[in-house]
DNA sequence: ACCTGAACACCGTTCAAGT
DNA sequence: ACCTGAACACCGTTCAAGT
C-alpha cells in the first residue's frame, strides 16, 4: 500500500492490437510550446466543463489557444487522445504484493481505488468501458490483480475472469452514478445548477414515483425502492463488491472461507 | 418459460425522469407512410451495416428514402430514437414466475436471453449501457427479475442491488465481445472481411503476445492466457455469472445452498 | 397532415502554405 | 520544426415553404 512499485513490474512492448503512436521525434524541451501532456491536459478540462459529448478537438484546440489542425501534430486521431487520457486516468496505480491472509480486502481497496479515478473526472467512466487495459502501460496492474487472485488459491479460470468481473463492475456502477447525475442535472435548472446536480431531490422523486406505482403490479419494486434509492452511493458500491467477493471466495478449497468475510483465523 | 404474461403486469405510468414524447397523434392508419416503428426499424438496418458510430438521422433518412427532417415529424431527437431501439430490443422479454427451488436457474436463464438479445444486433451493449430500465415498458422485467431474488429468500439490501449487478454484467460482457470483434475485423481485411471477422486469429496473436512477455515480470498472465483467449464467450459468460450467483446464494439463510450450483434437495 | 429544401452551428481530418 | 487557414465531407436540429 504505501510501496507503489510493489508488484509492478517493467511495462512490456507494444501489444500486436494497440493503434500504433508516431514515436515522439526527440526529447521535449524545457517549456514546450505544445506537446502530447499539454493536449491531454486541456483535454481533461474541456471533460470536465463540456462533458464526453462536448469533448471536440476544436474545444480542446481552443482552451489551449490554437488551431484544430496544430493538435495533429501530437496526437495522431481524437480515439487516440482518449487511449492517452484513459492510461494517464489509471497511470501510477497503487497495487499491492500479493497476500493470501488479506485478499479480499486488496480486492476491495482495488476497486474503491479504481472508483476514485473514474470518479475524479467527468463521464471518466464511459471513457474506461470503450477500453480494454492490454496497453503496455495498464498490463502491469492486470497481473498485480491476477497474482492476489491466484496467490489466494483461486482456480485458474475462475481467477481469468475475476479480473474482467471487477473491472466491469467498477465501470459499470461509476457509469451509472454519472447517469444520475447527469439526468439530476438536466432536471433541475436545466443549465443553472449544473454544479451541484441535486441527487437528493432526484432520488425523492424516483422513491415517490415507485411508491406510485400499483401496489398489485410492482409490489417488490415497491419494498425494495427505499433501498435503490436511499443509502449513499459508497455502501451500494461496496454491497455489489461484496456479492462478487463472496461468489469468489466460495471457489476457495478451504470450505471454511468460502462464504463469510472476514476470513481472519485460518 | 412457456407464459410470456407470467409476472409482467401492466405498464406503469411514465416516471418522471424519462424524456416525453410528443403524443401520438392518432392510430396509425393501414399502411404508414412512415412511421415511428419504421423509422426504429431502419435504424436497426444502418445499425448492424455500420454500427453506432456510423448510425446517422441522415443516413436512416436514407435508408427509408425521405429527407432528415422528415424523421422529426416521428421522433423528437436521436436519443428518443436510440431510447426506443433500447426498449423494442428488450420488449416483450419473457419473465419466470419466481420459483424459490429454481432461482439460480432462472437467472441463468434471464442473463443468457438478454445477452442473446444484445447480440442481435451490433453495437447494442454500448446502446443499452446508456440506458436505465425505469421506462414504464421495461418496469415489469425489473419488477419480476426482484421477485425472483426476494422470492429466494434473499436479503432486501442484496436484493435491491442483485438486478443492477446482473444488468450491469451481462451489458458489460457483451460490450467486451463486441469491442474484440471490431479490433478483429479492423485487424484483418481492413474493410474486406467484415462480415467474418476472424475472432480465432485475433485470440492467437494474443496469446502469442502474453507469452512473449517477459516471464518474470508477467507470471500469472503468461499462466492465464490460455484461459483468458481460449474457451467460448458462452462458457466464458457462464463463469462469470456463476461467480455471481454463489455470492448472491451465499447471503440465503439456508447455509446449506450457500456455496453450491444445485439445491435440489431443501 | 406530411414531407422537402435550405440553413445554422457544429463535427474529425487533411494539407498546402506560411514563419 | 511547428503552427495557420482553408477546405472536405460529414453531423443534429430547426423552420418556412410546398402539396
Amino acid at each position: 500500500m504505501s510501496d507503489p512499485a510493489a508488484g509492478t513490474p517493467t511495462p512490456p512492448p507494444p501489444s500486436p492490437w494497440e493503434r500504433e503512436r508516431p514515436a515522439r521525434t526527440h526529447v521535449t524541451p524545457p517549456r514546450a510550446p505544445l506537446s502530447r501532456e499539454r493536449v491531454v491536459e486541456a483535454a481533461f478540462t474541456v471533460l470536465d466543463r463540456q462533458g464526453l459529448d462536448g469533448l471536440s478537438m476544436r474545444q480542446v484546440a481552443g482552451e489551449l489557444g490554437v488551431t484544430v489542425s496544430a493538435l495533429y501534430a501530437h496526437v495522431s486521431s481524437k480515439d487516440d487522445l482518449l487511449e492517452l487520457m484513459y492510461t494517464r486516468l489509471f497511470g501510477g496505480f497503487e497495487m499491492p504484493a500479493p497476500d493470501p491472509e488479506r485478499w479480499q480486502e486488496q480486492v476491495r481497496d482495488y476497486a474503491r481505488a479504481g472508483r476514485k479515478r473514474l470518479l475524479s473526472h467527468r463521464d471518466m467512466a464511459r471513457i474506461s468501458m470503450a477500453h480494454v487495459p492490454f496497453t503496455a502501460e495498464l498490463l502491469p496492474h492486470v497481473e498485480s490483480l491476477l497474482a492476489v487472485f491466484r496467490t489466494a488459491g483461486l482456480p485458474d479460470r475462475i481467477a481469468a475472469e475475476a479480473g474482467d468481473l471487477i473491472s466491469t463492475y467498477i465501470d459499470g456502477f461509476v457509469l451509472e452514478e454519472g447517469m444520475w447525475q447527469d439526468r439530476a442535472a438536466r432536471h433541475s435548472g436545466d443549465a443553472s445548477s449544473l454544479a451541484r446536480p441535486d441527487l437528493g431531490e432526484m432520488a425523492a422523486e424516483m422513491q415517490n414515483y415507485f411508491a406510485s406505482l400499483p401496489p398489485g403490479d410492482f409490489p417488490h419494486l415497491r419494498a425494495l425502492s427505499g433501498l435503490m434509492v436511499t443509502g449513499s452511493s459508497d455502501e451500494r458500491f461496496d454491497i455489489g463488491l461484496e456479492i462478487i467477493l463472496r461468489g469468489l471466495a466460495s471457489y476457495l478449497p478451504d470450505p471454511d472461507s468460502a462464504a463469510h468475510t472476514a476470513p481472519e483465523a485460518t
